[in-house]
DNA sequence: TGTACATCAGTGAACGCGCGTTCACTGATGTAC
DNA sequence: TGTACATCAGTGAACGCGCGTTCACTGATGTAC
């Protein structure tokens, strides 16, 4: 895989891993501007290569988003795992329960707020998320940001914090939530809020999943 | 502006309305496939009219788009306010100011369901909604859908069901919860669910407010 | 009431752009002998 | 260890597409006299 000659140029012929380095110039691209700016032509432009040369790795443009989406959505996964592993412990079950839900939503929040472009890449999908479980869109620790959440909520359950009869759906309440402000912040009227104001909302909507639930 | 001669393809020469009929087309192409299905081109092609008609009454493709953005926002306003209209009388004042927060919430869950175009560029803006008050996107009553929802919180608080020093940016909280669930249904992961779901979850996230706020 | 004229809404043709995608190809690579 | 060869990742050129936008124009209209 590796040569010893100079300054050509590319060091091989070939490329090396052109899936891999596709598919981080489309995250780049998503990154920057959003979904709509992953353009194929624009991702072979950054690795150097032709732009026909995707077609070796991907079937088509929309296969290429597909990859970016489910690498964002891991992303997400990851920030939301960073979240919770700063909880401190030795509280009450019931107390490091409450916290863990909370991670999950500071997480999904920061996330948003943090990278704009990936989040919202991230939520193209019409897909429902249900049982499909994609490995390609979980974090580090094999939980999709869905999963994440629900976990979280399980755990209140256990604890005798939230009854068994509401916990069914319980993702969407939270979720909805929690969605529903990032994107206010993101395309809506709080898009010129204050980092401060911003900070009161998110604790005013994550109380507010707490005592609502 | 009529003429009395029979069958030419067009009346007159001159469209008649052309800005309105042109507005017409881009709305209908939101209502069918969202903001970007807003083209230009095809709004002239829909109007009977050179494309190049269109700049006569546009500056760009984008002040069309500004326009059809506003006429959404409308059409949601005006969704609203017919939800709110549907309220019976004679119950206590803080049963009326609820069911009013919750008229808005439901309307707007509604205008959602039912138009998902609309609605999606309803939100494409990303300006401060906070205190520019555009007219056109008023509905019959002259307010805007943020304005109303803040009409309702304020009631709210006259009557007494809600504390004032918690009245400050109470409308982010409940439009974060309403939003997001219409987000959840249209774009994700709630886009398979059945009416009866919907309207399950519906009436949680708005009992959820209600409690939380 | 009739005529001359300025206005300006819509025409017809063309532009450059960047996109996704297809085609026949080439030549570095790893493998079989 | 050396040579012949099949593979297949990337090349170079080209395509058709629809878009937004610009240009010089034309002719129905409403207005002034």
């Amino acid at each position: 895989m590796k040569k010893k000659s100079g300054p050509p140029i590319r060091e091989t012929f070939r490329h090396g891993d052109l899936r891999k380095a596709l598919l981080e110039a489309g995250l780049e691209l998503a990154r920057a501007a959003g979904p709509h700016a992953v353009v194929l032509r624009e991702a072979t432009r950054r690795a150097g290569v032709a732009p026909n040369a995707a077609y070796r790795h991907f079937v088509s443009h929309s296969d290429l988003l597909q990859a970016v989406l489910a690498a964002a959505l891991a992303s997400l996964a990851r920030a939301i795992e960073t979240e919770i592993a700063t909880l401190r412990r030795g509280k009450s079950p019931a107390e490091v329960a409450r916290a863990r839900l909370r991670a999950v939503g500071t997480g999904y929040l920061k996330f948003a707020l943090k990278e704009p472009g990936l989040f919202r890449t991230a939520f193209l999908n019409n897909d429902p998320v249900e049982g499909d479980s994609d490995p390609a869109n979980a974090g580090p620790g094999g939980l999709d940001p869905f999963q994440l959440l629900g976990a979280a909520l399980d755990q209140l359950v256990e604890t005798g914090v939230l009854p068994k009869e509401r916990r069914s759906g319980a993702e969407y309440l939270a979720w909805s939530a929690v969605h529903g402000l990032a994107f206010l912040i993101l395309e809506g009227p709080l898009g010129s809020a204050s980092q401060r104001e911003i900070d009161n909302l998110s604790e005013r909507v994550l109380r507010m999943v707490e005592n609502g639930l």
